[in-house]
DNA sequence: ATGCGTATACTCGTTTGCGAGTAGTCAAGT
DNA sequence: ACTTGACTACTCGCAAACGAGTATACGCAT
């Protein structure tokens, strides 16, 4: 098994990949993770920023090199990165990279308690979740043809990838949509009259003691 | 703006949805969770359950009802969903449905700073993600035909949406690893002359100051 | 009957995560 | 010259998450 990561927070993975290429201090992390559009993947929280960077120099793999100060703003100390956390950053990119591991969708969570809403109301809250994700999946196409006229490929696979899961995602709704629309859900009615009545259909009742998922 | 739910952890979730099938203790939530094959999406974390448990209990989405004893084993609390309890059940599931948030995945981030590692060593990783992806899909599509057999459709929903991007997120690290393996991924002599120097190509420098992500 | 390993059922203390708040700065209007 | 509003650059304290540890019970082999 890896090592647990001394800082285990992926927004230290960020900071880290900054740090590589200057020193600065975390206000500049901040800015330069927005520009380079790593906000759109992961919310900059400010809280946990100054946390990590303090976490990072505490276990050696960035250290306070300079503090300067421009006008009379509070004083800002300037991080540069160190030859472990150099390492560091290597070696866990290359374990993300790697090794798959589990995790666990809002989306998944939702579609394992569907059961509880009714199915027309299931096909609506759907229909919904497909409309914006054909929206976002349209401007996310159209800002990456946009950046690949400039920036080279080596930057953009992420998004190669976040785009080609979105795409996933949406086709799965539509097709799961269609199903509930057009009633070829196999179990519909049951599901129909158990949302109606609260009463348990006789062949689930006795599923449900044993547990859905037999080994 | 949906006003925050009062226990956020989606762990609370699989309890409310626990507690509508029948009223339980703790450490029964686990074992119910863990049979239903909840488990596989999201390991259950002791910590978290009891004060997950106890959240739920003071913001009224459920109550004790009860203790039981058995044997000298230590005394257990019996929990049951209130009427609250069930509305914040459902009102969660209609938004964790109808609404995509944009989550980070661990892959993704990997995939954001794969230039620090050389192009071979980065088809090397590809290739070793590529073989387990390939285990688990197989593993995963088995699984759910076998399930398929017993269990409605509705309750499977989500191991088919598992699939579905598994299949995705597959079919992804077979194209990326075969580019850089043929060589025609667009950039890759660039990316290998720095890997091996560490300079910067001019092209790419000026890039760089400017921010990859161009509004 | 007695020991031993495994399962049960938590508890506790330590990180970690975070968002609201805050106080200063700058530029532009009036 | 003074106000206003937007931006900068953090700080703080609470709340959540965790995971290792604990202590008892039970079944099974010896």
């Amino acid at each position: 098994m890896a090592k647990r990561r001394a800082v285990g927070n992926l927004m230290a993975l960020a900071v880290l990949s900054a740090l590589v290429q200057q020193p600065m201090h975390p206000y500049q992390m901040a800015s330069v993770l927005k520009e380079h559009g790593k906000d759109r993947n992961m919310k900059i929280k400010w809280g946990s920023l100054y946390t990590v960077v303090q976490n990072l120099e505490k276990h050696g793999l960035v250290e306070a090199t300079d503090t300067v100060r421009q006008g009379a703003r509070p004083e800002r100390t300037v991080y540069t990165i160190t030859e472990a956390g150099r390492a560091e950053l290597v070696d866990w990119v290359r374990e993300l990279i790697s090794t798959p591991e589990p995790e666990q969708s809002r989306f998944t969570a939702g579609l394992s308690v569907m059961a509880v809403l009714s199915p027309g109301e299931a096909a609506e809250l759907l229909a919904q979740r497909l409309t914006v994700l054909e929206r976002e999946l349209a401007d996310k196409r159209a800002a990456l043809t946009e950046a690949a006229r400039e920036v080279p490929r080596l930057f953009l696979v992420e998004e190669e990838y976040e785009l080609a899961v979105a795409g996933a995602e949406t086709a799965f709704v539509r097709g799961l949509l269609g199903e509930l629309t057009s009633g070829e859900f196999p179990g519909l009615a049951d599901w129909q009259a158990f949302s109606e009545t609260g009463k348990v259909p006789p062949e689930l009742a006795e599923l449900m003691e044993r547990g859905l998922h037999p080994q």
